[in-house]
DNA sequence: AAATTATATCGCAATATTACGATTAATATC
DNA sequence: GATATTAATCGTAATATTGCGATATAATTT
């Protein structure tokens, strides 16, 4: 198949998981980590950071924009991207509820 | 393509990549979090709990398997699996340091 | 020992992801 | 206005993922 069974999950779950894919490349990390190197915002010398064609880049931009953890501004002819702080403090916060779940290690 | 080129990038950034990835599912997340609830150990309840079958279920642990957020205990002909509470910490922190890093909202 | 139960693995089909070149659209510069 | 520059999108190829039935393996029960 290739299709996600997503109808049998809660939306708590779906959500989590669409976060989490999201994030769950490493040229999508270093995407982040380098927005927030460079502490205000870039375009795509992200090309030349990392080594990947535009295409690629602008591919991997729309995934991390689509959970709103970055937003793009255009200024001119290039477009600047930034994290968005406030997306960026609720998935750190759902994140860490999810790892507070409590457990028992009482296991076998 | 379809296929990664993690040589680009470095190690923190594949193995956060694959953590993130091993996590991001909706049956992975149902899959934790029942472990969890049961307190200890599930054996493959799982495949009448989740709408799923019994082969995919097994897939989807051994994903989780894979980086050692749970570990499978055989028990008589059954296989009891829990949360590796080592683990589950390390990967808590490392999403958490991830996250706490700096960044100036003086943005775009 | 035959039958049952519990899991892992194989093989396959359908779909998704990754990556890139080519094209397009929009602004900037000459 | 012609030409760069920047970035999004389209189309395509290669590979990965999801899901399942069938099969294999191992322990349990009858």
């Amino acid at each position: 198949m290739g299709i996600t069974k997503t109808d049998i999950f809660n939306e708590k779950q779906n959500r989590l998981a669409s976060i989490l894919k999201a994030l769950a490349h490493p040229a999508r990390i270093a995407i982040l980590e380098h927005i927030i190197k460079q502490n205000a915002c870039i375009c795509n010398d992200l090309v030349n950071e990392l080594g990947l064609a535009q295409a690629t880049i602008s591919q991997h931009l729309k995934e991390l924009k689509s959970i709103g953890i970055i937003k793009g501004n255009i200024e001119g002819a290039s477009v600047c991207y930034c994290i968005d702080p406030i997306v960026w403090q609720e998935i750190k916060t759902e994140l860490n509820v999810f790892f507070t779940m409590d457990f028992k290690s009482n296991c076998c």
